[in-house]
DNA sequence: ATGAAAGCGCTAACAT
DNA sequence: ATGTTAGCGCTTTCAT
């Protein structure tokens, strides 16, 4: 009597039930089989697959989530007002990695940015209605209110960066601070004594991580740090370069400096070239790695490689054993960099 | 009756049910409320507000979706092997554009990637499955499979640019082949007799209708294609430099190129300057605006603006008439394009 | 191994 | 204007 019911359903999308009267079974045998369980005997099974091949049938997501509580769907939050980061290669490196990662498994992505509170707000909701089993939050800006907003709501959650303040909170991180302290520690081994730092906004975590680490080297040397030898970018090429420029007015005997991002780094390059310093001769510098731009440089650059590839594979494993019940809400991973000497031209 | 059999669900997440019992009204009310029904009278529905306030109640999506046979979700999938497309600033503009234009609706956006075809299948599946209520595709080369699979479940689906073919499908372009005819006009109206094509690769349809647009307007003028005047490059910035070189190559007499993207305009102009070339003195160049890449060049650069912003609002309303059924499966947009010239250094 | 039946949380007739 | 009721398509005990 139930089976007939179903009539009334749009044409041309079959059901379960559908399935299992082609099959001469009963609705749970055809559960059966779709969830791969062992309790259905062969020729069962056989049966209701062909069943299913003949009317093509894929299960409705959502009834079946009404009863799982899953979603098998996990959300890629970018926070960040700035609308050209879309184009950022670190941005897209990342989004890449978390999707590529994400093929091998049956959950699928859902890309979601945040350029105002509005968005900001429309994204705690979207996560509170239970659409998403777990979350990935790429938020920069100390003063960025989504990772609050995020924790509130009782969703698996793991940042892609060291929060700003030490919050308690699952994230996964590069070694900002361990290789531009290798970074400077090779320029220093290089017998470079007036090494400068060209930094990043002190407002990302990344920034100040990598600040910190030239700072260490040189005081683990036993230098100590030259606030004329510091100047802040913003990440960028251009500012880079600009940054360059106010470097050299501040410093003009730096005989060599760490860049603390490589679209800065090609940007000081250029700087540097116009000032008519010569590189490396005159100059020594080192980039950090955001995606391989230096990498295209002339001359190459010494880089720190950020392992991208392996923060993206971290981000998905954490957050699966989150929403797996088996990681801590506040389990951390940090991904080594490493520094990498290109050939000189 | 009804209501006590809930007290099994889980905590913490309120349904429809406790908001109408704390309410002390029916379901149907509260869901009137949620869904903004007029039915209701003014006190129910303060009633109603305050428990829901009160009970950080959330309607779950699952449960609606399964009833309305709406998600209010829509994908938009690039089908592209190429993984360094995420960083491609058109990618990215199309990206950012729409998710701007449903960021003012109840819709959300889910982006899907698409780089081989076990992803593709992945991807046919999940809208088959009804888990999204409409579809933007950006499917470049001319043998992706994926349009075809797409178009044969039954989901709205609009595509990002002119399928290669002449199918009948519904889908949104720039008007490359118009602006490619007016930058060339440009370049003739300068005076300019031997007027260059670096176009791009011909499996790509806006390589084809940029290049048919300079054969248009030099058949307009008079003139008869020479083949020494045309080569091809890959959209990229390192492709464009290395066409230009061979392009010099053929046709040593160039007095202007038309150049059918930005990155590769911006590649160009080094190439020419490399070989000793004056621009635009020596040599008038026309630059086909990706994300105005070449407006930071130097010297600027007359480029032909492509309307993104345009081409995603179209996008997103052609897409939201289809899934209301206000508009055919087979309806076109085109996007004006414009001759930007720019002051010169 | 298989089937019957209950129910996930919601909307949408249909009554009143 | 409000309540009652019948499902949407699926999973999952509980019997058999």
């Amino acid at each position: 009597m139930t089976t007939e019911l179903t009539s009334g359903a749009r044409p041309g999308v079959p059901t379960l039930d559908q399935v299992a009267v082609l099959a001469g079974v009963s609705r749970a045998t055809v559960s059966r089989v779709v969830n791969e369980s062992p309790r259905v005997s062969p020729e069962a099974r056989v049966v209701v697959q062909a069943a299913i091949e003949q009317l093509r049938y894929v299960p409705n997501r959502a009834a079946r989530s009404l009863v799982t509580r899953r979603t098998d769907t996990i959300a890629l939050v970018l926070s960040e007002p700035n609308s050209q980061v879309f184009s950022d290669p670190f941005f897209a490196g990342i989004v890449h990695g978390v999707s590529a990662a994400l093929a091998e498994t049956e959950l699928t992505l859902v890309l979601l940015t945040a350029r105002d509170a509005r968005e900001q707000r429309k994204i705690a909701r979207y996560a509170r209605q239970g659409h998403v089993d777990g979350v990935v939050l790429m938020s920069l800006h100390s003063e960025d209110l989504l990772p609050d907003m995020l924790s509130e709501v009782a969703v698996p959650l793991v940042l892609c960066g060291r929060p700003h303040d030490g919050r308690e909170v699952a994230y996964v991180d590069a070694d900002n601070r361990g290789g531009a302290r290798v970074a400077t520690e090779h320029l220093l081994g290089l017998g470079r004594r007036r090494v400068a730092a060209l930094t990043g906004p002190m407002d990302l975590i990344a920034g100040v991580d990598r600040h910190a680490g030239w700072v260490q080297a040189l005081a683990d040397a036993g230098h100590e740090p030259d606030p004329a030898l510091v100047v802040h970018g913003d990440f960028t090429e251009a500012g880079g370069e600009a940054a360059m420029v106010r470097l050299l007015d501040q410093a003009p005997d730096l005989d060599a400096v760490f860049v603390a991002s490589d679209p800065m780094a090609v940007g000081a390059l250029r700087a540097l070239r116009t000032a008519g310093r010569r590189v490396p001769d005159d100059v020594a510098v080192v980039g950090f790695d955001d995606a391989a731009v230096a990498a295209t440089c002339d001359p190459p650059l010494t880089t720190v490689a950020q392992p991208l590839d392996r923060m993206t594979t971290e981000l998905v494993g954490l957050l699966r054993a989150r929403i797996a019940g088996e990681a801590g809400p506040a389990e951390t991973r940090t991904c080594p960099t490493r520094l990498v000497r290109r050939a000189s031209a």
